[in-house]
DNA sequence: TAGATTGTTAATCGATTAACAATC
DNA sequence: TAGATTGTTAATCGATTAACAATC
């Protein structure tokens, strides 16, 4: 019932939070005013309540949130005790880096399977996770639940891979592409993880500094 | 002299600008205006001519923005045509992806050394980037100019490595650890790519959409 | 010249911050 | 109870959008 549309900007704060109390858990704080988490996160207590309170109650008044309730909450508003289906296409150096070292299972996702075109790598299986032919995509997307799918392929098969995709079923991706993904259908979910948008953010910012030092010693 | 503070929506969809402008430069277009563009991008025409104002003029009345043009004056505006200088730290999965396949040099980046632990790999050269030892790391940046340090090792050890890199010069860090970065003299640059914040918000706006088809249905 | 589109100023909208009553 | 801190409403601030004169 509640329908309100929560702001993109409270939705990507959420993580960050739930990254810090995850840490303050492990440290044994079972305790947290917003003006404490205000200060470590560098966000003004209000901006913390006002977060909070687009999705509930979760404090107390005269003593705070508990940390591991907290963290609960964020979890489960986050989606992470869902059980969410993903598969990757595209086992290159990414790719395989991901089946290797991203713990997909400690955010609620589970990696069932994982798809290539290069034939050394169909059939083995990388931590528990199968490797299947390009052509095994659109029968496995009919026959199995599929909520996202890890787009790793090289860019000049991206828009191919999506279009696949997005004719099965698939209703979100996560694009580590540097192509900019677009849905014909514009229903589709998709986050990007552009590495050289980043790269050039923290180019400006670097450069820019450096102009107004250069400023300065003048 | 123009010292006004760009805001961060600004600088982060220059990016996005670029990569558009290149792939209509490759199509052939050599002409554009704030209207086309935004149509592309479903931005506002005023929102762009806005966020380009905020560098200066790059137009033309009656006739709209040079393709070309206005990508060469992005490109400058984000520090692509300095002399920028990376190193990365951690070869393992992640790093070892990034030496191989991402194109600093596309972003104006060089990546002159990378290092590891490993004795397996100290010596080794990937794609022309030498691997060498985690010992040899503080007298490197005593010795080189090091703008951008790429942090690609191990959660467990980000905190110190990040320590090592911040005393010896180090300005500018590209972090890939799922860890929150904390430096201790608040002078560093820092840019963050977590991939699971990135998950769980698309995780979020999934489980959104699943609530409300939900309710629809009943 | 007439038409198109910029650059910029003003108006609106939304997000953050401040304030405070409620209450643990 | 007194002190602390929430949840929420109101005030402020900043970002986006609209409007339009300037001009190519």
């Amino acid at each position: 019932m509640k329908h309100a549309v929560i702001s993109n900007n409270v939705i990507r704060r959420l993580p960050r939070y739930l990254r810090k109390l995850d840490e303050l858990e492990k440290q044994g704080v079972s305790r947290i005013s917003s003006s404490q988490l205000g200060e470590i996160l560098g966000l003004t207590p209000s901006q913390i309540r006002q977060d909070f309170s687009c999705f509930g109650s979760f404090g107390q008044q005269g003593y705070g949130y508990s940390v591991t309730s907290l963290k609960e909450q964020i979890s489960q508003i986050l989606g992470m005790d869902r059980d969410t289906r993903a598969i990757l296409v595209g086992v290159g150096n990414i790719g395989r880096s991901l089946i290797d070292k991203f713990n997909f299972n400690d955010w609620g996702v589970t990696l069932d399977a994982a798809f290539d075109v290069n034939p050394a790598l169909i059939g083995t299986t990388f931590r528990g996770v199968p490797v299947k032919s390009d052509k095994e995509l659109i029968p496995y997307l009919n026959e199995n639940k599929v909520d996202i799918a890890v787009l790793t392929v090289p860019r000049e098969v991206a828009k191919e891979a999506t279009q696949q995709l997005l004719d099965n079923g698939v209703e979100a991706i996560w694009n580590f592409t540097n192509v900019e993904i677009v849905d014909p259908y514009s229903k589709a979910i998709v986050e990007n993880l552009h590495f050289s948008d980043s790269l050039l953010a923290l180019s400006y910012y670097l450069s820019e500094r450096r102009d107004r030092e250069a400023e300065e010693n003048q």
